[in-house]
Order: C-alpha cells, then structure tokens, then sequence
DNA sequence: ACAAAAGTGTTCGATATACACCCATGA
DNA sequence: TCATGGGTGTATATCGAACACTTTTGT
C-alpha cells in the first residue's frame, strides 16, 4: 500500500540545539544536480520538512520528519505557527527545485511550523543518505523557501516561552550545572544575568532539584549538579497576573 | 473569472466580543435541509471558518471570513494554531455535511485558526443571508467539527496573552472605565482582583490614558474614561525577566 | 602556585497584597 | 433619601537589582 502525500501542505521543524555555549539549529542541505549534465545546479539550506500523508495527523507528521532526518524519537516538538504566503516559493532556486519535482507538488504549500528542542552535544544524527547537521542560529541566513522567515518566528516564539515560563531543559544535558543553565538562557535571550541573582531565582524552582553528585575532570571546582523535574513542575506552577509594560 | 479553492485547507476564526459582563463567540448556525423533502435535517452551530483561495494568503483569508460574515473590516486577527486531526469531521453531522458538498471538499482538511477581538456591543453584524450571532463563551458546546476543541485553544492562547501583556483593548469600547477594563480581566482570565490594586497597576500603565471626560446617564458617581494609545504602549514596552513557577 | 570557574549575603528600592470608607449621581 | 457603582491610602511582606570575595580543583 502506498500512502499518498498532499501536494500542498508540508510540515517543517526547527530543531534547536544547545551546545554548551550558542544556540544552533538543524538544517538539510538542498542540492540540485541537472538530470542530463549531473552538474551541480545549486546546493543551499533548508529546515528539515516535508510534506504531510494523507492519512496522517500535524503531530506526527513533524514527529516523522525528526525522526526520519535524526533518527530521534520521542524529542520535545510543538507546533508555533503556520505559513502560507503566496510568495513562499518564488526564490529561483525553489522554482527550479519546482520544476524538477513538479508534477509531486503544488506551486501552492501551506506549511505548519513546529519547533523541538534538544541538547546538541550527545545527540547522534542518522544521516539517511542526506546531509543533516547543526548551524548555528546567530550565522543563519540565506535559507530555501521562507525559511528564514520561518525560523525567525520559531526563535520568538522560543523566547516568547523563555520569558515566560522554565521550558529550556530540553536543550541541556539531563544533569546540568547552574553555569549551563545560565548561558542557555543568555543563549537564547541575548542578555546578561547576574550569577549570584540568577541562582537565587533558580533555587526558588523547586523543579530544579539538586543531584548529590558533581562535574568531574574539570580544572576547577566541581560544580554541583541538577536535573529537572517536570513532575515538581507540573504539581507547582502557578498563573500570575503579569500584564505589564 | 472564477477563483479555485482549495479543498483540503480552511480558515477558522474565533470572533471574540465582550458585553461589558462575559466574554462572547461569533456562531454561525449550519443547517442541513434534505434536498428531497425540504426537511431540516439538523441545525448546529460552527465558528466562522470557510476554505481558502489558491490565490489567497492565510491572513487575508481570515479577514475575508470575517468580513463576509460581519461586514467587519481592519479588526485584529491573530493566527493561533492549526488543526489537522484525522477525525476532526467524522461526527456524523459532519459526515452529512460532507456527503451533500462532498465534490466540493475533501475528508482531510487542515484548518489554521485564527482570533479576533471586537467589543460585542455597537458591532453591527450583517447578516449575509447565515445566521451569525453572539454566544456566551462559558455556554458554548457542542459545536461542529472539531470546533469544540479550537475554540478551547484560542481561550488558552487568550488567557496566556492577558496573563503577559496587556493586549485586551480590542475588546472594549474605544473610551472605557477602569471597571469596564477589570470586568473584562476578569472574564477572561477568570478570577477576581481587588479594585484598588488593579487601579494601582493601571495607573502604572502609561499607555492607558484618562479622558477629560465622564460617563454621562448613569444612576451613580460617573466615572472617569480611558483610552488605550497603542502608539504609547509600543514605545515603553520592554521584556522581563520573568520565567518562574 | 596559578588559572579557572564555583559558590555565597546584604542592602535598598520597588512591587504585591490586604483591607474599609466616603462620594456623586439618577431615580 | 436611597441604591448604585466610583474613587481613594497605608502598612507589611516579598521580590528584584547591584555588588566582591573565598573555595576547590587540575595542571
């Protein structure tokens, strides 16, 4: 049985990564190689997406894609918005792309954005036969389709829910250190936090707990260190009226 | 020249209003008449929603809907989500629905939602030969399609705007008493403040400003009037650093 | 011994919460 | 004159921001 696409609804996935230090993001490189000459007609960037099976709900779909490009499953993924404008395709490199691959899609794709995240350092990448690896975010640019577009309204929405609520603890290490946790939310927030009040914050999330183990093997003084718990999370958040300035 | 739409993608929007005392949804009803007998077969309630032009980008989709069914034109639109469950019109209404139009539209269509704030009072709606009207939020049920669940959606997309930015203005009239505006936070978000603390954090608000003017005809102290500058509030904004419990 | 990051407390100003009475108007 | 909602201030507790030095480890 063969499963039938839709020609004009994809799905595409911005996997962020956190290695430590920057944020990074996954992305497929796109190569074109004429059918007669084998020349390589252009090589650039895009998300990782795809179109949607017929028979196939939004979730999945974007859990197939990551899956399917990484290998990895069960990973953080949440839908963020979604794009249809009617210039979505029109770079000369899509049309071209297009022209190839014509008579699969339509010149007319709405897509759905979703957005995981996951630690980059520890994460092995299948490669099925394409090229998939980390960019980092701050140096992206020039992608295929809309994607820039695409990704600069998945980094909102990611620091829309950094402000807003603890959700970065996919993007570190199951076992982290306060210094990780800090550069993270600098990563992603592009600001400077005070170590001595950023830990007095953190030691009022009674979900991040600490571990009775340190960092080992470092030229310093071993830092403590902590897990996160979504069950603590889940039992103790609260709604906050914060409607302000 | 007749415009194509695409009979796999739709548009819902959740047209909000409030009275002044509840927080309202724009319904239209869907009634299905036997083309045999003439008989109502069933009479439910949906959202506004309709499928899109193939030369048609989403928002312009949204307002499209909302203007054919309210004459409303330049009222805020926001897309929310998307909705592509397999079984979101398998309710045997739907399936009805469906077999009367079924060369129309497909079995699987993905819908991007979209809301809407109007102040429900001195909306004129024109009725385009459907019946539109207004339904109290907390008593709506039972709606078509899957529209139970993105009416649910847009609530929480709702609430968690309100809870973090001030963005309810759309909501009432254009001059309007601090009670009003608490009536309204109260709706909702579904609590109760104190009148004097809510004064006090609207007074902080410099982009809510006082009229020299009253309410006139009220059979109490007159109170004073407000207005939202949108123009004040864009340039005082600033982030937080507020990602807690 | 030195380099590198970990870890720790206090003060000050701002903000959140709790709480009760008089005022202006139309009927 | 009465019913209705408008309008106001203070005290206490909590939170946010600014700020510098000692500790522990590997090399």
């Amino acid at each position: 049985m063969t499963r039938k696409l839709m020609n004009n609804l994809s799905v595409d996935c911005v996997v962020f990564g956190f290695d430590g230090e920057q944020l990074n993001v996954l992305l497929v490189e796109r190569t074109l190689i004429s059918p007669e000459t084998q020349e390589v007609i252009f090589s650039d960037l895009t998300l990782t997406g795809y179109h949607i099976y017929e028979d196939e709900d939004l979730d999945s779909a974007a859990a197939r894609i990551v899956k399917d490009l990484t290998g990895l499953e069960n990973i953080v993924l949440e839908q963020f918005y979604s794009f249809g404008a009617l210039d979505r395709l029109l770079h000369p490199n899509d049309q071209a792309w297009l022209e190839q691959f014509g008579d699969v899609f339509s010149n007319r794709v709405v897509t759905v954005g979703y957005y995981s995240l996951l630690p980059s350092t520890n994460v092995k990448i299948i490669l099925k036969g394409r090229n998939v690896s980390w960019y980092k975010v701050s140096e992206v640019k020039g992608l295929a389709y809309d994607h820039d577009h695409v990704l600069q309204k998945a980094l909102e929405h990611l620091r829309y829910k950094f402000w807003h609520e603890p959700i970065g603890f996919e993007l570190l290490p199951m076992k982290f250190t306060l210094s990780q946790m800090q550069k993270l939310y600098e990563a992603v927030l592009g600001t400077q936090f005070d170590k001595r009040n950023f830990r007095k914050k953190v030691s009022q999330m009674n979900y991040v707990v600490a571990l009775n183990e340190r960092q080992t093997g470092v030229a310093h003084k071993p830092a403590q260190l902590f897990m996160f718990s979504r069950d603590v999370y889940e039992k103790t958040r609260k709604e906050r009226f914060d409607f302000f300035v």
